[in-house]
DNA sequence: TGGGGGCCCGTGAGCGTTCACGTGAACGTT
DNA sequence: AACGTTCACGTGAACGCTCACGGGCCCCCA
């Protein structure tokens, strides 16, 4: 069977107008070329009942020539009940965030909802835009900013928002965070049950946050020699980046046993710069993630890792925007945490 | 200064009905409330002219108070412009997808478009859902689908589509691809050049697709002796499906010296099935990978690959949506088409 | 022969905005 | 004193669709 749409679907506008300009076709042009009117039109297409199979083949044939769609502007109008929700994310490339991603796409499907997606590229004025436009075309809007919260909220407009990885003690918008203090609990406590003394930290471009935090308080708790200065900021969260700050970090304290990085990315960063120091990961030096991404299983060596299950954070983002959006209480502290769990692997 | 709106924003409904009930503000009650027309909560809203400071400002407290948004649907109607692509990926675990979508994503935002994204999770019905859904909710339609020509017009209902890596002999919708017989030209040219003969290939779920195709075509120009008795399919497009693909094309064919992976991931599988097999790569086993994911570099040893621009991929897709939009004639053939490069590393 | 009940189909209203006007007041100009 | 201008604001219409009606028509049964 030979189908016409196909054919037709190419050329865009489809109705000429008085002034020689064309125009999409409404439905009352659909009406007008089938001899029928608007709502025989509309129980057409919408295949409803009430309607006698020979003029629906008529009325969708009109409809076929004039390219006709209807308008979702006009049915958003009359029929409530679409939701759209906006989703910002910093940085595709990392492995990380797609996986997010994914989550949020899964339970946004089983509601019924959609998700028109935002890569701010990690840059505060992109940030903005991105809320400027969401802000207007969505129901609510997940996602990691770095702006501080006047700042979104002037750009949000009234719309909900639910921010990505943000404790409750971080901001009053609601929030789905990561339980950093738990995962550094369980991973300093393997590196110093493995003897570790002398750990150092590859922290992120945003400079001080609740891993750094944990990271110091987990070091005082066991007495370490550690502080600040142990702490090297790597300029971009990549492998790059990470091999950079493991550079500066060696130069710093060249004694360092174990080093944990900020992310996966950043520690296998930290893994290749070490080696390339001549120095044997994990013997030399342990190297410990955070984030539990994929490609640490295939890293030589296989790197151990404080994993975040990503999906289920995309997933809470959503259950967070149901709430608001019923006007029920949003989730506030552990309800809306993920904890990392330690997997062990062959680095650490 | 402290802001009304991130304290008011996460109750939702606001007006009180006749019968109790509750619904979202519109213009009209904030208007009333304000003691104002229409018109200049528009204006206010909008900060457009003529309208006085002092008017503006209740009319802006009046909105805040209801929590008033202006319905996206009532706006479009009357403002033409907003256009909206869905994008379909088929997973977003691959970190190929991913960056094929920044490519989309980046091309829309600079047009000012927007983009609603989907994922079919390699499921020929949700797939098909997903078509359900965005061919009402979108203009037009860029992505990946297994499903036949005729399927996706049923589907379609008109919406203007974009298939990603599909030729144009494939499909009668306007597509982007992949010029996999280019790419595998240099990929077979450098492993014969190496001396290699014996030349194995793990192929996708898919079967028989263009760059089996394009592989058999190069073992013929190169008179080896592989045929599709070289070729396994794997279960799935992960390095656990490359390396359950590997022991099975090791076991048919224990002599092989080279293979070519359908893309990086199952690459990555072959080349530690091989080592867990006892064989070195590169010296006992060649691996050649198709894609170009950053994380070929991370692996050891580190993957050649057929390295294919992704984000052009996506850029080009969008410029594609841009030419149906404006009715003009789509790319067609090598306009439209990537071509891979071979990026030599350490595995082959 | 009248009336009840399916079937098809059309009509008006309304969804929430914005746009193109129109209006009245205040002010300056000749 | 009459008139044009500017400013601030309001009024009807239109956007394209669906929903709740209402109205013919034909058939069947009393």
């Amino acid at each position: 069977m030979h189908s016409v749409w196909a054919d037709d679907q190419q050329r865009e506008p489809s109705v000429e107008q008085p002034d020689g300009t064309r125009r999409r076709a409404t439905i009352h042009d659909v009406a007008k070329l089938a001899g029928v009117s608007r709502q025989t039109v509309s129980r057409a297409v919408n295949d409803k009942g009430e309607i006698d199979p020979a003029t629906k083949e008529r009325v969708l044939e009109a409809a076929r020539l004039l390219d006709y769609r209807p308008s979702r502007f006009a049915r958003g109008m009359v029929r409530k009940g679409t939701v759209t929700t906006g989703l910002v994310i910093p940085d595709l490339m990392n492995p990380f965030f797609p996986e997010v991603a994914a989550g949020v796409l899964e339970a946004a499907e089983q509601r019924g909802w959609q998700v028109v997606m935002w890569d701010s590229r990690i840059d505060e004025a992109r940030e903005q835009d991105a809320l400027d436009v969401l802000s207007h075309q969505a129901d609510a809007i997940v996602g990691y900013f770095k702006s501080p919260d006047d700042v979104l909220a002037r750009h949000l407009g009234g719309v909900p928002l639910v921010l990505l990885e943000r404790g409750p003690q971080q901001t009053r918008f609601a929030a789905v965070g990561i339980d950093a203090a738990a995962g550094l609990a369980q991973g300093m406590a393997h590196l110093v049950g493995a003897g570790h003394r002398r750990i150092g930290m590859l922290d992120g471009v945003h400079g001080p946050g609740p891993r750094r935090g944990a990271f110091l308080q987990q070091a005082r708790r066991y007495g370490l020699p550690v502080d600040e200065s142990w702490i090297t900021l790597c300029a971009e969260h990549s492998v790059a980046g990470g091999e950079a700050g493991m550079e500066q970090l060696l130069d710093a304290r060249p004694d360092i046993t174990a080093v944990f990085g900020f992310n996966d990315l950043i520690a296998v960063g930290a893994m290749r710069a070490a080696r390339r120091r001549g120095r044997r990961v994990p013997e030399d030096l342990a190297v410990l993630g955070f984030d539990g991404l994929s490609l640490g299983e295939l890293v030589e060596p296989a790197l151990s890792t404080l994993h975040i299950d990503k999906r289920r954070l995309g997933r809470l983002a959503v259950e967070q925007v149901a709430r608001l959006h019923s006007g029920a209480e949003p989730l506030r502290g552990a309800e809306a945490w993920v904890v990392p769990e330690l997997v062990v692997r062959a680095s650490a």
